[in-house]
DNA sequence: TTCCGGCCCT
DNA sequence: AGGGCCGGAA
């Protein structure tokens, strides 16, 4: 079965159109789902460092970055101890380095507090630096199979499809209500893979149903953006952490005022 | 040039 | 509630 044998939209109301969905998912899943590195694992580690790099990070990019990151720090003990600039260099391509950040920071506490053991309470997670309801979730799920609800964008996209036809705005409450109701609570992992890979073949051949989400907007240009003088000032850095600002400045070709204005936030978030 | 993505801060 | 963060693919 697939989506275009069904009349679209399915109504989340209906036993009988929640039953087909479940079967369309996991029909796609048996036929195309994808064999990712980090599903082959059960270990809540190597699923915290995934969760962290697919938070805004596309999987492909991941992909490149996932094995040799987990060889260099296997646990929370070795990424706790390291220095927050070599972390840096094995994240660096990936983005959104405040990130690297974050995790450092949930090392230190899940290693100090939590005698090294990911917690398994979507609350106790959510508490931690970098970790909101959607990874909390996922970490919970991906790491004990234990059925929660949550979305990200490929789930969002997948729900909006199915379930909301024309909808404009349609707010994050009415889908993760669509989630719980259709959650395989049997199997939550399988689950979420299966919504995952199907959110993200939708993606290629339609226009993103995404831009119909309450939660969707448009972005600023990048280029000439802070983000970008950012990203190439810590790039930099990592690799010669010692440089003056002129220095700096002249290696990025970017005006030094606006270099010394980025390496004072650099600082202030912890990063030099 | 446009698009994408969850969290934190304001 | 809204804005900022990254780099690469399309």
């Amino acid at each position: 079965m697939n989506s275009l044998q069904c009349e679209l939209p399915l109504a989340i109301t209906s036993h009988k159109d929640r039953d087909t969905f479940t079967h369309v998912i996991y029909d796609y899943y048996k036929e195309s789902g994808r064999d990712l590195p980090w599903r082959q694992t059960r270990n809540p580690y190597h699923i915290f460092v995934s969760e962290f790099m697919l938070q805004q990070t596309q999987v492909e990019r991941v992909l490149k970055k996932y094995g040799h990151f987990i060889l260099m720090f296997p646990d929370f003990e070795t990424l706790h101890r390291a220095s927050l600039l070599r972390v840096l260099s094995f994240w660096s391509g990936l983005g959104y380095n405040r990130r690297c950040i974050y995790m450092k920071r949930c090392a230190q506490i899940i290693y100090t507090l939590h005698g090294g053991a990911l917690p398994d309470s979507v609350d106790t997670l959510s508490r931690l630096p970098g970790i909101g309801r959607a990874t909390a979730s996922a970490l919970v799920t991906f790491s004990y199979d234990r059925p929660t609800v949550f979305i990200e964008t490929n789930i969002r996209r997948v729900f909006l499809h199915f379930f909301f036809g024309q909808g404009e705005r349609v707010p994050d409450a009415e889908l993760l209500t669509c989630v719980e109701k259709t959650l395989d609570r049997s199997s939550p992992r399988i689950w979420y893979y299966a919504l995952m890979d199907y959110g993200t073949m939708l993606k290629k051949f339609r226009e993103n149903p995404n831009i119909r989400s309450k939660s969707y907007k448009k972005q600023p240009p990048f280029e000439g953006s802070n983000r970008q003088v950012r990203g190439k000032v810590l790039k930099v850095l990592v690799a010669e952490p010692h440089l003056s600002e002129n220095e700096i400045a002249l290696r990025t070709k970017t005006q030094s005022h606006r270099v010394g204005k980025v390496l004072s936030e650099l600082e202030k978030e912890g990063f030099i």
